[in-house]
DNA sequence: ACAAAAGTGTTGTCGATACACCCATGG
DNA sequence: CCATGGGTGTATCGACAACACTTTTGT
């Protein structure tokens, strides 16, 4: 085995103390997804000593609402702060935890947990899904060891634990949601294109759709702004810009795309 | 206050040795929905001490699947096998547990809950709504301070904690699964008329429906077998009874009404 | 000037809505 | 025999899909 490292702080902190700050035997697991180049995206940690990848996930501090919990954990990763943030899921097998991660995690430090440590007992863990603005995002890495990565969702393999089960279940939402909710607010730059978010679209549905239908049918719903400016820089004809109209956009997302029922 | 009742053995062992026998700070409550005499009925327990109104909930043993639980809760109230039950919202406001419940609860028995005991600690709850038949439903009162009670959806009052929220999440969740799920197979007996069917819609969405349209829609969808049985005793003309075809309805379960995108 | 991409318009089809008529049953 | 509720049929409208033409821009 390799030489110890010495622990961190705070590492050390979360596992001796972990269960009088936090609640115990509860996380909260983060599907971030953004957009770029054509390809939804999802945000991932390499574990190092497994070569295996993680969601970014945490735990839920003792007088901390969930979503806050979720939202620090976005909020680590990628410093955005405009997001659309939501449970979707609990995954609650018993099984689905590993108490091998954490050991194999401590070891490196040379420090082998004692087994009735928090960490290693059963935990329910809460999915959030997050849409964000890839092109605002600056990739930070709190934890040493390990390191963050934009993953193409089609090209998806060694998902720890469960994880693949949820990224799944994320897009499953996803996908419904888009049916009725103004999707493309938080996956795209401020000013994008028609075809642009077309493109998100049939990305996250895996379709294609028709171009003149699918404009048709989105400035229906009244939530974009056309400007005069256009996208400048492409080949071919330039596309006129659009930005989503605030006001109507936050109605859109409480009554849904068709007004409520 | 009155005198004190012996406490059951199974209390004394759920607040002495919840902890080891339990999910600590994590409980399932369930919104369980039945229909009858044209009214959408949720099923509450009366909390004598404060006359006030409880869902049925639980935790969630060490080794046990979350569903589990609360299949469990709903075996314990109502006896019925065949259920839709589903998970739709966590609810994790750090305010939202309410210690002194606990205390008056135990009072009864003249017993004072220590400050650190698990029972009193901020609990996590994750809701999941049930449709069952109503006409099936032997309610069973297994714990002897809590009487259990069909309620009006549209007359509940005084219920406990964020008990009503959590009614009313459970409520807008079935109202939108009702667009693409076949519901109404569990909240009604196995043989149905059309217009029974009709109300139950009626009733979830609160909305008056055509009769000759929602026939003909629910028929488009082929979930129906039409007997050659007809509703007797009724006034008036006698409807067409209808059940369930079992196998286009899972299929329609796990594939929406309108098939998949 | 031509290829490629973007903007705009037209038509047909199918589902949803609205509405009218006939049939059975109890009082 | 008539009021009430249930079964069936038809016209209309609107949303969506399919499809054609024009406009712009880089090479």
């Amino acid at each position: 085995m390799a030489k110890s490292i010495p622990i961190p702080s705070n590492k050390k902190l979360v596992l001796e103390k972990g269960d009088k700050i936090y609640q115990p035997g509860i996380s909260v697991d983060c599907v971030i997804l953004g957009f770029h180049e054509n390809e939804l995206k999802v945000l991932l940690l390499k574990v190092e000593q497994r070569n295996q990848w993680a969601l970014p996930g945490g735990f839920i501090k003792k007088n901390e609402p969930i979503e806050n919990a979720a939202y620090r954990v976005l909020q680590e990763r990628t410093g955005v702060q405009d997001i659309f943030l939501q449970q979707f899921n609990v995954f609650g097998a018993p099984d689905r935890s590993d108490a091998s991660i954490h050991q194999n995690r401590y070891l490196e430090y040379g420090i082998k947990i004692p087994k009735d440590n928090w960490l290693l007992q059963r935990f329910i863990t809460i999915g959030f899904y997050a849409l964000i603005d890839f092109s605002e995002v600056n990739l930070r890495t709190i934890v040493s060891d390990e390191t963050a990565e934009w993953i193409d969702m089609n090209k998806l393999s060694n998902l720890m634990m469960d994880h693949a089960e949820i990224v799944q279940k994320a897009l499953d939402t996803l996908r419904n949601q888009l049916a009725y909710l103004p999707i493309g607010k938080n996956l795209l730059p401020k000013k994008f294109t028609m075809p642009e978010l077309q493109k998100l679209y049939e990305t996250i549905l895996n379709e294609k759709l028709d171009r003149r239908n699918f404009q048709r049918k989105l400035l229906s719903f009244g939530i974009l702004n056309r400007l005069t400016e256009t996208k400048k820089g492409g080949a071919h004809k330039a596309a006129y810009l659009y930005t989503f109209n605030e006001k109507k956009y936050q109605k859109a997302l409480k009554e849904g795309l068709y007004g409520s029922w």
